[in-house]
DNA sequence: CGCGATTTGTGCACGCCTTCACAAGCGCCT
DNA sequence: AGGCGCTTGTGAAGGCGTGCACAAATCGCG
């Protein structure tokens, strides 16, 4: 099975994917094990052990090992998996070699950030176009982008062929935008507002609350506290190092 | 500082803390589900029932129910919970009634947004330090404060009592930050900078990387273009709205 | 050519989380 | 006072994810 090296890239010769069904835990991990992977690759190494690479990516190697497993047979044994093949598998599976365009609404404090935001092109992303609804700020450019207004937004997602759109409204106006975005044929929101959007089944929304993030570690800063004030305070064995993804 | 204990607040009367062992993803979901109460607070609703309240978080509603039914029951049978006490025995549960002291180190493009970032304050967290490694920045005002140097780290820690601390640097900085971070005795870090950091067991970090999520819904839209071009195309029916704590 | 060292891939068991379904409790109305 | 409808709290079942431990496979070397 692994002898199947197929040179070219990882798809399949017809229009059949025979997309495989990988755990959402499994999908979550994989942009970690990427970027391991593309810096073991830029110094040198050819070929990676699951122990190896799952040090690099903060995983265990088991559990490494087992999510390589559910999109194909990639390793060898005894010796580990190929650095550069694993790189177009794991990039084909995320769908990274389209370098997808994407929309970003909302050029506030964080849509300014988010818009010049280096970690975006280099994995494989175009911010292509940016939205606002205030007038004041169309026109503005950042980054070598012209904000443009909202209005615009359904002609130029269709131009572009965005399906990815990211919010960085306030709260209030996540929802519409929203609505918009979808009107717009995209069909994936990366949502940095507080709150629960509401869209179609078809469409997948992910969230980033930086607040939440904060509030989770009051909380284990609490329980810490609550532990030392204790006699049998043991120095906090509970899970820490853990990945935001799901 | 304070981290002296007081079973004054919705706790139990007795001086035992009893420190409810609540699962962490029940405790990812209460932050969302403050954001909901203090939002019905606004609207003037004095009680909530689990449906209701699971609507506006996003939830089902037997998970609602299981999750405060593991803090202690607030709730009454028939009518529902009260709005008000909840928000207190939430607050009180994640600690967010201490006004939480944090620094952000690291003041580029996303530091900037963070610094300014509204939504901190209003949860009950100041960000109280700035600090950069770069002199051109150190003295430059955001947001009414001032950026200090990195140096100044451990003292100014020590002085306001931070044991939070937010990493906004590029990556290959992280992890020297997060060392001086956890020698100045901060405790907690929420880190925004790709790659995996190296902690004492003791100290809690929780990492966004805002590519990560970027390429999962990447992931999606991969799997979407794939089923469509299938015969049988079902018309997704994955999760979608998935909040990225977990 | 065979053997040992090494590493992958995976069967299995365990624990956590989710979801259903329902008994117990509460308030209101008659 | 009693009954009725509504809502919470929870027991139980099922699914998912994790981690262990080991068989299978491959390479290098004598």
């Amino acid at each position: 099975m692994s002898q199947q090296r197929q040179g070219s890239t990882p798809g399949e010769a017809d229009g059949v994917p025979a997309f495989p069904d990988l755990p959402e835990a499994t999908i979550a991990r994989l942009p970690e094990y990427l970027r391991a992977l593309h810096h073991l690759a830029e110094t040198g190494a050819e070929t990676v052990s699951s122990e190896g690479l799952a040090a690099a990516a903060g995983v265990n190697s088991a559990k490494l090992r087992k999510d390589l497993s559910h999109l194909g047979s990639y390793g060898t044994r005894g010796v580990g998996y190929d650095v550069a093949l694993l790189i177009d598998q794991i990039e084909y599976i995320l769908g990274l070699d389209k370098n997808r365009a994407v929309c970003l609404v909302g050029v506030g404090n964080l849509g300014h950030a988010l818009a010049g935001y280096a970690g975006f092109a280099s994995r494989g992303f175009r911010v292509v176009a940016l939205f606002d609804a205030d007038p004041k700020k169309v026109g503005e450019r950042i980054n070598g982008l012209a904000v443009q207004h909202i209005d615009d937004l359904d002609r130029v997602a269709a131009e572009e062929g965005i399906a990815i759109g990211v919010i960085a409204t306030p709260p209030g106006s996540a929802q519409a935008v929203a609505d918009v975005l979808v009107a717009a044929g995209v069909t994936s929101i990366l949502n940095f507002a507080p709150g629960v959007l509401s869209v179609p089944p078809n469409v997948d929304v992910r969230k980033v609350d930086l607040a939440i993030e904060l509030q989770i570690l009051s909380f284990h800063e609490h329980r810490k506290a609550s532990l030392t004030a204790l006699p049998g305070g043991r120095s906090a064995e509970g899970g820490n190092q853990e990945a935001v993804g799901s």
